[in-house]
RNA sequence: GGAGUCGUAGUUCAGUUGGUUAGAACGCCAGCCUGUCACGUUGGAGGUCGCGGGUUCGAGUCCCGUCGGCUCCGCCA
């Protein structure tokens, strides 16, 4: 039979107890987490979403309590009654917030008793923890370990963060449905039958795109939102099909606007939630500036690495690979991993396998040093090697890493690799915060299979009024149309650690822009109907709409 | 949709060339223990080796199929 719990209250939490409360009478209830039996006497680490404290019941002092405690078990939930008392000097705990204490147990009082866990709560080294779909099964036991409960409580910050920053400035949250008709938006649409339609479904919102500008079309001038969004996608590690993100939209707003917004609302985030000083104005670089630099349109700056264009060293060159890579278009690129030419051939064949999942043909290397070795010494001779390496900007004992093909292909892999041989070196300073803004992405995205350009965007962004003209030459002119890889987006990320944690665009505010934007191919592509309210609704009430639509939770 | 990889005790894993009774650590159970905090110590329980089929005198191990997990590519405008 287990304990009544009555009007008995808590004193204290098990992380507040320090020796300033040294003498008082209090009552702890938490859950069990370790047991040291002793005999004579029992310690108890009792634990709540604050910390640990250690209790301690001695058969001497207190024999029905020490009684029950041989009972105890891990994650029974238990009420103890004691006096805080200073512990000996030696008898100190450093790792315990509450070390310096303990509780003298006079009285227990069982609540709850528990099964065997199905997976232990605490252990030696992450690597030892239980699979995640075994700690998903039993969810509401892992969100008692400490790390979960901490994640948790760093979100709930997060949030109250955000509306702190947002009303401040004069942002309104308004909530938006999710049962929807469904939006063109990029994702497969969630979808939920519908009882009174027979037949017909609802979507679920992909983000509250649409929504929004309907609420700048109405007038609200400035919104926000923490919304739910669904996409019926496949999952990632970091990926999943109904998350949060923070959605905003402001009206009569440039880009500095928008990025003001979103630096201001980061920078406050990261101050209340973590003590995290971001500057003030976040670096910035032009996406394609990223692409050739780093290989990604959100590059990790917390390290170098970057890639190195040897295309133009390699012109001409006989080696027939590289000779039809030129010749077709693409290019050759290379990173250097300072100091690593001790990379064994197994080494170097995992990361040729790592670099073909992003569709390179091969991996080749130099590694330089006294006898400078290289795949490519016997095609390329002893002097272009060198020269190569002249170019890579390698020195002795570096490790030349380089791919050829396709532009696509050149960033996607030795992005991919860069960061790659980022975490295998430990390259990465895990305490570094480094923000960045990308801008000017490109309105449209070549597809190299079919020769086509398609959308990178929503269909509302604003082409950058610099590249207006060629716009509206490559979509009236047939024999232009290649132009459009050319035309830049009022499009922008927000970027940290090599997570894209937002993005956003300016919209169209011009009628014949935005017909412009269509006969590029959207309305093909998304139907003219699905956004037939939006323009119904914009001819009523123009206005320039400034957007930062999809930011996602920062990764803290 | 595709690729890789892993399924062995409650959990994390090891398991040789196919060969006797499948192991370790942690956890669990029982005893002992006056200062632990990864307590110690003695003893014990715990396994349909994911599932189905095949090869073999003999399969955790080899082959085929199947199911599931994880990671990645595609996808996520």
């Amino acid at each position: 039979m287990l304990d009544v719990l009555g009007t008995l209250e808590r004193t204290h939490s098990c992380g507040e107890l320090r020796e300033s409360e040294v003498g008082q009478h209090v009552v702890l209830m938490g859950w069990v987490a370790k047991k040291r039996d002793f005999g004579v006497f029992t310690f108890i680490d009792l634990r709540d979403r604050d910390g640990v404290t250690q209790v301690v019941v001695s058969e001497e002092t207190a024999k029905e309590a020490h009684a029950k405690a041989k009972n105890l078990r891990g994650e029974f939930v238990i009420a103890v009654k004691g006096e805080v008392a200073l512990r000996d000097e030696g008898a100190r705990n450093a790792k315990l917030a509450t070390g310096g204490i303990e509780v003298k147990v006079s009285e227990i009082l069982i609540l709850n008793d528990a099964n065997v866990l199905p997976f232990q709560l605490e252990v030696a080294g992450s690597e030892n923890l239980a699979a995640e779909d075994t700690r998903l099964k039993y969810r509401y036991l892992d969100l008692r370990r400490p790390q979960l409960q901490h994640n948790i409580r760093t979100r709930a910050k997060a949030v109250a963060a955000i509306r702190e920053y947002f009303d401040t400035r004069g942002f309104i949250e308004i909530e938006t449905p999710i049962l929807l008709k469904s939006t063109p938006e990029g994702a497969r649409d969630f979808v939920v039958p519908s009882r009174i339609h027979t037949g017909k479904f609802f979507a679920l919102p992909q983000s509250p795109q649409i929504l929004k500008q309907l609420t700048m079309i109405s007038g609200f001038d400035k919104y926000y939102q923490i919304a739910r969004c669904f996409r019926d996608e496949d999952l990632r590690a970091d990926r999943q099909p109904e998350f949060t993100q923070l959605d905003m939209e402001m009206s009569f707003a440039h880009q500095e606007m928008a990025y003001r917004e979103m630096q201001g609302m980061f920078n406050h985030v990261f101050t209340k939630v973590g003590g995290i000083e971001l500057p003030a104005a976040w670096p910035r670089m032009t996406h394609a500036e990223a692409m050739r630099r780093y290989g990604s349109d959100k590059p990790d700056l917390r390290f170098e690495m970057e890639l190195v264009d040897l295309s133009g060293e390699l012109a001409g060159t006989d080696f027939a690979p590289f000779a039809s890579v030129l010749e077709s278009g693409g290019e050759i690129k290379c990173i250097v991993a300072k100091g690593k030419a001790d990379y064994s051939r197994k080494q170097l064949d995992e990361l040729q396998d790592f670099v073909k999942r992003y569709g390179a043909g091969a991996l080749a290397w130099i590694k330089v040093g006294d006898e400078t070795t290289s795949s490519l010494l016997k095609v390329l001779g002893e002097e272009k090697i060198g020269q190569l390496v002249t170019s890579s900007g390698a020195v002795s004992g570096d490790l030349v890493l380089i791919v050829a093909g396709r532009k696509s292909v050149v960033a996607a892999s030795l992005g991919a690799l860069r960061i790659e041989v980022a975490k295998r070196e430990d390259l990465i300073d895990r305490t570094a915060y480094k923000p960045l803004i990308v801008t000017e992405f490109p309105m449209f995205e070549h597809d190299e299979e079919t020769d086509r350009y398609t959308a990178a965007h929503h269909p509302f962004t604003s082409p950058m009024d610099e590249d207006l003209e060629k716009f509206t030459t490559a979509v009236n002119d047939e024999s232009q149309h290649h132009l459009l890889g050319e035309v830049r987006a009022k499009a922008y990320d927000a970027v940290i650690n090599g997570y894209e944690c937002a993005g956003g665009s300016i919209r169209i505010h011009q009628k014949d822009v935005q017909a412009l934007n269509f006969k590029a191919g959207h309305v093909a592509r998304i139907g003219a109907d699905a956004v037939r309210i939006f323009l119904d609704a914009r001819n009523s009430a123009r206005r320039r709409t400034a957007v930062s639509p999809p930011a996602s939770n920062a990764p803290a």
